[in-house]
DNA sequence: TGCGGTACTTACCTTTTTGTAAGGAGCGGC
DNA sequence: GCCGCTCCTTACAAAAAGGTAAGTACCGCA
């Protein structure tokens, strides 16, 4: 997603929304995040098979800007950082719940295939 | 997104709905065939824009494999080709009704310009 | 001394997506 | 005959997104 001419103009809510989830990894950042509460970025790596660091640190960036994410650093060595939600990025999750419910069951139509990720 | 990996695997329900939806246009053609029921190629060209033929056509040729819109032609001259939600278009515009509100309160929250498109 | 672990950054390259410009087919109107 | 209308298609070009590989800094451990 473009991230110059960001944040709008915008021509309906769906397309403001739309600007903050796309991204490869995005809807599987919320979902970790909204599942553990708060991750380490090793963790949200190992838990995002594929992701490689750029990206995750790149899409955390976004997502932070956007006000979607809270970043914890931790002074300590080795670092620690611990990234949760916000109150934003918890109701977004929300909203994106109807969504995800209807992108089951197109799977589900589809008899595509699905990796499925154990939730550790 | 991507066309060729397309139809999963999927890690879950969000990633396989954000799949059909992101694309420059396609949360705009959704929300004008909802809100007209029934739109010709022009008519929704006019309505979104900035939109390019080339990109109207691909993008409803997409949704149309994706099974979200119907593509009615009548073999007249001019031709004349009339666009409309199926069943799964229609239920997943429903299910993005959240992430709308969502996305409109984000506009709200920062202040966003947004373009009002009139409809006819 | 060298390796591993953490959380990144940077430079460079490939793939995907979007845009630009032009053409085409068939008919009505001037 | 030529223009305009409609709904596209095609070739080419630009921009954006994603990926690869390497490097950084600090410490504990063997």
């Amino acid at each position: 997603m473009a991230r110059t001419p960001r944040s709008g103009p915008y021509i309906c809510g769906i397309d403001a929304a739309l600007d903050v989830v796309s991204g490869k990894w995005k809807g599987l950042i919320l979902w970790e995040l909204d599942a553990h509460r708060v991750r380490r970025f090793s963790e949200l790596r190992r838990g995002l098979p594929g992701v490689t660091e750029k990206m995750l640190t790149q899409h955390l960036r976004e997502m932070e800007k956007d006000g979607l994410v809270h970043r914890e650093v931790y002074a300590e060595v080795p670092p620690r950082v611990e990234y949760s939600l916000t109150e934003h990025g918890h109701t977004l999750n929300q909203a994106l719940g109807p969504l995800g419910a209807w992108g089951t069951q197109r799977i589900r139509r589809e008899g595509s295939e699905v990796v499925d990720v154990p939730a550790p």
